[in-house]
DNA sequence: CTGAAAGCGCTTACAG
DNA sequence: CTGAAAGCGCTTACAG
């Protein structure tokens, strides 16, 4: 009972070709004429006997594994998680299985994820790069495998990419906040070349030129834990008096920063202002909420699926490179002030 | 360029057998009594030319995928994303992707997502299962797959666990606030039969019992959003004047808690003391910092992990049912008061 | 150590 | 519509 049922054993049991089982269980009866008689009658013996075509076979003959590659810097933030999450969804309606990874930014890591997974013969990936990788990606371009990169590019690889207007985010945050005449706006950011915190850090920048203010940036090293964060926080918030905004380039380096102005017994928004990168779950719940330039999670996923659904049906040629730039939404909440 | 090398004509280049390069590669070459000079020629060979075994062929004639299945509840909630991240270390140091899938509690779904996967031929599984797909995992079991069930767990279904000592979690916890003199201690609960829901219950309502203290369980509809849980919650608050505790069986129903204690205009832990189940991030960074029962992600997910591979690798007889309950810790911070 | 061969369970031209 | 057959790229007894 333990045996599985195989294709072979249905052409046998029906007293039909193996090569036309294949055919209705493939939905190709009517362009094969194969009867409707025929058709339902295999049809119902395989729901009748729960069979399911073995995946690893037909992946084998068709060279498809109906399998996607989701790399992410690190599966357990909130963003990537959440994206996983919407992702999901619109794989698994499309007969798509997702692998996750995380790079955690790490080139050697990565270099060794994509080859593990082009040895599991993956059709397409979705990937944020870390810098170094640009030779691995384009190696799976070149073999015609479909990429999409998201949340972070890399400007010499020629392939998808979805993404936030992440300059506009914080363009706009900086002229949201310098209209409730903050004077001294600091940008809390990460010392890191990705892609997204470069155009971050350039929104501000343009920003804050455009009103004659004199731009104010702390780098938060990349490897720092979480204490070491906080602890930075609290001595350049003390270094800079009069600081009365601060636009954090990421969620958690908002947490933290939140927990440092908290510890310099300031107020918020009366003593400062705060706007933070990326949405989250507890910025809402937060006394005082949080106001945040947000990702459309559900958009960006959709976006991210479509493109590379696109490649992976042909619909587009794979040499079609397409990139998607999504609006961030300025979510103003109780830590800034009112205009 | 483009076509991939095969084992076949790695044999014919280097005028050897393809059964032999096949032990080679596969590490046999030892017990086989390969030549270690001949074993030297084709590994370098395979370095140079950076061939790759097609696993899909692997796969096929072993019946191995090396594939384990994560299936949560959700993906992006903290908890699972989280043991998502470590887990994903532990299985890519030995050879395993993983594949994620969400049941969202929902037994029609998680059917649907079994049959899917089986149809893959995963090695293994790792669920946290909703009520009513019994016969399922019963199936998986009888077809002698490894599955690994935690979080919760389903009475009737004879498989490994891996799970919190959720009894002890919410018994010390109270106990904890009995001790600062609190009198008035609610439980936030969701309306569900999950087990672990049933264990925290229970562990709470033994300690009040204990203390010849009266419960007070607010159980909150699992499909509420968080703008109802919170408009319930302030609502509970007001009803029950002279509350001074409570303790939050899921670390979001503590966040819409917190929200609803700050609307009330009440203090933590002054007014208030509160504690929360799950461990997050953000409770470090809230001001008050909030308390909490904490699960050990890492050292779950080691024994998610190894539990799963004990099996996988037949160092454990797969009839051999192993439950692992891990202790809780107590974290105090902010939210409740001094002892 | 080698080689020929069967088998894993599909797909897909091809001839009828 | 059917059937025989080759092929996808491996693994693994088996005989030498």
């Amino acid at each position: 009972m333990n045996k599985k049922l195989s294709i072979n054993d249905i052409a046998k049991e029906l007293n039909v070709a193996k090569s036309t089982v294949s055919f209705i269980l493939n939905g190709k009866a009517k362009e094969k004429r194969i009867s409707d008689e025929l058709t339902e009658k295999v049809l119902k013996f395989v729901q009748e006997k729960g069979f399911q075509l073995n995946y690893l076979a037909k992946s084998l003959s068709t060279g498809k594994t109906k399998m996607i590659c989701l790399m992410v810097e690190k599966i357990s933030d909130y963003f990537f998680s959440h994206i996983a999450f919407h992702l999901e969804a619109l794989a698994y309606k499309n007969g798509y299985k997702i692998i996750y990874c995380s790079t955690e930014n790490d080139p050697e890591k990565t270099r060794q994820l994509i080859t593990l997974l082009r040895a599991r013969h993956i059709d397409g990936y979705i990937i944020t790069p870390p810098k170094g990788v640009e030779p691995e990606i384009n190696a799976l371009i070149s073999d015609n495998l479909p990429v999409v990169l998201f949340d972070r590019y890399l400007p010499t690889v020629p392939t998808d990419y979805v993404g936030l207007d992440n300059y506009k985010g914080t363009f706009d945050a900086a002229e949201l906040l310098i209209k409730t005449s903050a004077k001294k706006i600091a940008l809390f950011t990460l010392s890191s070349v990705q892609s997204q915190m470069e155009e971050r850090q350039a929104g501000y920048l343009d920003a804050i030129k455009k009103h004659n203010l004199k731009p104010l940036i702390f780098k938060v090293p990349f490897e720092n834990d979480t204490d070491t964060t906080i602890k930075q926080s609290i001595q350049f918030i003390s270094d800079h008096p009069g600081l009365d905004a601060i636009i954090f380039a990421t969620n958690y380096l908002a947490l933290s920063g939140i927990k440092a102005i908290n510890e310099s017994g300031l107020n918020m928004p009366g003593d400062i202002s705060v706007i933070a990168f990326d949405d989250h779950d507890v910025f809402n719940i937060y006394n005082p909420s949080i106001s945040a330039i947000a990702q459309p999670l559900d958009e960006m996923a959709k976006q991210l699926f479509k493109t590379l659904l696109d490649k992976l049906e042909n619909k587009v040629r794979l040499k079609d490179v397409t990139k998607v730039i999504i609006q961030p939404e300025l979510i103003l909440r109780g830590s800034t002030k009112q205009v």
